[in-house]
DNA sequence: ACCCTGCATGGGGAC
DNA sequence: TCCCCATGCAGGGTC
């Protein structure tokens, strides 16, 4: 993978001789991420942020290899739900939440539905073949990928078991677009697609380690003095050396361009709100990941200034109300105060010199309270800081240190564009979200800090005003309906009602249980997202309404004056000979699949009857539903079944 | 009366 | 079940 093609999104080599440059291919990456394929060329390029742009569109069902659960993939540019596993299969977002490691067995599984794909989409499927045998395929179960056209994990629609005895298909005459354009690549460039995704997966990865990686940051000569005032130090403070690695941050990786496409996007990329964890040392097991460290590379950079010194985020914890209260007692997280601050063995403590992202330095007490056979610690006297930077309850503090110096930093981020994120659940969800949509998620948790909170508002404003009312809907070339807005980034992704923003008076009040409050907060969040996404299949342009088109980041949009309308959800396909393409829909009184003209616009109700466009093709049709055996090697559940019976009528239909 | 300090309590998250 | 931590509160100090 040339790297360097990635400038502008575009692939240098092809974009030169033309202004249309085309994306065949997406998949994300499991490091966050997405890898393309010019469509010229054929070169694998990293798209950190692009993939919406390319309208790069996925629907169907996957199912999480972890828990089995069904996720529906509106749109693999919202793949936030999902986790690519090397082995082919997908994990949903509870489970990469959940930080389990993938059990063995379900790489076992993902190994043994591996199916030769050389013959590209359409192959035999004679020639499917297990690669690995084990525990789970006792049942002598052949193992089938759909036919999706290449062993690209996300195309296919995850490993079935298919009883011996199904029929072998032949030439199946159809591209399948039910996993969208991404089956569109030929068949000849598979194994080399497949190869340059590897290694911009092993590219991305190098670049994030590099960027996020976390290790031990002091050593013998640097040692901190954590800002002490007075003389107080303890002589042991070996367990606080621990943080997350020093951002060298006059030191950039000079390949760091790899990830953008865009100059915007090299700045989102930065702007990447990831919680660095640290990694070595008690602090490891023992910090909770709310109290990680959120702040970004340009954070860093903005405190660090123009000094050679390193930072090292430390931890960050959001304002409770009495934290924030009069009384100007800030409650440290007992871990991160034993980590990260100097030992104290007196409840009195000893001052801490902490200086602000605006220089400013401010002494706090540093103290705790004897509390059940344990400690309590506190910064006292923290009113002053509090009101300077104009916080309240619900914001957030960050505490980092500067290296060599040792001197303690302590940083802000308002919030009043997200509600705050003190659940581990949602940390999660922002590690796994912001990876995948760095672009959103650099708007998703915006930062106000001192310094360039300008920037970030008007991020947050360009989002909002898409949220509020879009003037123009905007719809992919293929007539998908996207509803993009300039930046790619479908509407409704990732605008979860978390992002809102919350009056203030509000903000601070906790309404119901708080673990209650947080659970439904994850649970509406993804369930909104689905069903979102849901919508997108059955949204169509308004027929009355003729397009103008736009251009938008050399892409182009067509762009209507009047909102996208209902309508049915359908399959569009495209056979393999040329460019026809045909529409699929279900009756909903006999459930069969019918054929249609592409350019059909189908109402949320559609039967049998209705079909006056081709008589003859629905002679042809062939009325099949998948017997039992077959279904319950499917495993078919409510919503999948349709597609499964999409696939078997193809299957058959071909065969006939 | 108000403020400050130190401790107690209990909900709830982590293990 | 443990224990962290948000918060309440009692008691002393100060105006």
């Amino acid at each position: 993978m040339d790297s360097r093609s990635c400038m502008n999104g575009f692939c240098a080599a092809s974009s030169s001789s033309s202004t249309s440059i085309e994306w065949k291919k997406a998949w994300p990456l499991r490091s966050g991420g997405f890898a393309t394929l010019c469509a010229k060329c054929g070169t694998a390029y990293e798209q950190l942020v692009f993939c919406e742009l390319f309208h790069l569109k996925e629907t169907g069902w996957r199912e999480c290899s972890s828990c089995s659960k069904r996720l529906h993939c509106g749109c693999i540019a919202s793949s936030s739900l999902l986790e690519l596993l090397d082995t082919g299969g997908v994990n949903c977002i509870e489970c990469c939440r959940s930080s389990k490691p993938h059990s063995t067995s379900t790489h076992e599984k993902a190994k043994l539905c591996a199916v030769s794909t050389a013959d590209g989409i359409g192959g035999n499927l004679d020639k499917l073949k297990c690669t690995q045998s084990g525990d789970d395929a006792q049942n002598d179960c052949q193992t089938l990928l759909l036919p999706s056209g290449n062993d690209d994990p996300l195309v296919s629609l995850g490993p079935m078991k298919l009883e011996e005895g199904f029929p072998a298909s032949r030439e199946i005459g159809h591209k399948l677009l039910i996993n969208s354009n991404l089956a569109s690549i030929e068949s000849s460039q598979n194994i080399d697609a497949y190869k340059a995704h590897i290694d911009v997966k092993n590219v991305h990865k190098s670049l994030i380690e590099t960027n996020l990686s976390i290790a031990l940051s002091a050593s013998a000569n640097t040692i901190p003095s954590y800002g002490v005032v007075a003389d107080e130090r303890e002589s042991s403070i070996s367990p606080f050396h621990q943080g997350c690695k020093p951002c060298h941050l006059l030191q950039r990786p000079p390949n760091s361009t790899v990830f953008a496409g865009l100059e915007t996007n090299s700045s989102m990329t930065s702007q990447l709100r990831v919680a660095r964890p640290p990694v070595e040392g008690r602090v490891k097991n023992q910090l909770l990941p709310r109290y990680w460290p959120r702040i970004t590379d340009k954070e860093l950079q903005q405190i660090s200034g123009d000094s050679n010194s390193t930072i090292v985020p430390l931890f960050e914890k959001v304002l409770s109300a009495s934290d924030a209260g009069r009384i100007g007692r800030l409650v440290l997280p007992k871990a991160c105060a034993e980590a990260y601050f100097p030992p104290i063995s007196q409840p009195e403590g000893l001052p801490l010199r902490i200086q602000d992202v605006k220089g400013k330095e401010w002494v706090f007490q540093f103290r705790f309270w004897p509390n059940n056979n344990s400690r309590m610690y506190v910064l006292e006297g923290v009113t002053p800081c509090i009101q300077s930077m104009q916080l309240q309850a619900g914001d957030t503090v960050t505490f980092s240190r500067m290296d060599p110096e040792g001197k303690l930093l302590m940083g802000f981020r308002k919030a009043s564009s997200t509600i705050p994120l003190q659940d581990s659940h949602i940390s999660a969800i922002n590690i796994s979200v912001l990876q995948n949509e760095p672009l959103l998620a650099a708007a998703e948790n915006l930062p106000i800090m001192s310094g360039y909170s300008g920037i970030l508002q008007s991020l947050k404003g360009s989002r909002n005003s898409s949220m509020n009312m879009p003037s123009k809907h905007y719809y992919g070339r293929n007539s998908s309906p996207l509803i993009t807005e300039k930046n790619g980034s479908k509407a409704g992704d990732g605008m979860l009602p978390q992002s809102l923003p919350l009056p203030d008076h509000k903000r601070s009040r906790n309404i119901g249980s708080k673990s209650r409050r947080l659970h439904i907060d994850s649970q509406n969040a993804l369930e909104l997202k689905v069903s979102w996404e849901e919508v997108q299949d059955m949204l169509r342009p308004p027929l009355s309404v003729k397009p103008s088109t736009a251009t938008i980041e050399d892409q182009e949009f067509e762009e209507f004056e009047e909102p996208p309308v209902f309508g049915k959800m359908a399959i569009f396909t495209v056979r393999l000979s040329g460019d026809e393409q045909e529409q699929w829909a279900q009756c909903d009184s006999c459930f069969k699949w019918r054929r249609l003209p592409v350019d059909i616009l189908l109402p949320p109700k559609w039967t049998c009857q209705d079909n006056v466009w081709d008589q003859r093709r629905l002679a042809v049709m062939i009325n099949v539903y998948i017997p039992d055996k077959v279904e319950k090697c499917f495993f078919i559940d409510k919503k999948f079944k349709w597609i499964m019976l999409f696939f078997y009528q193809m299957f058959v239909f071909c065969i006939e």
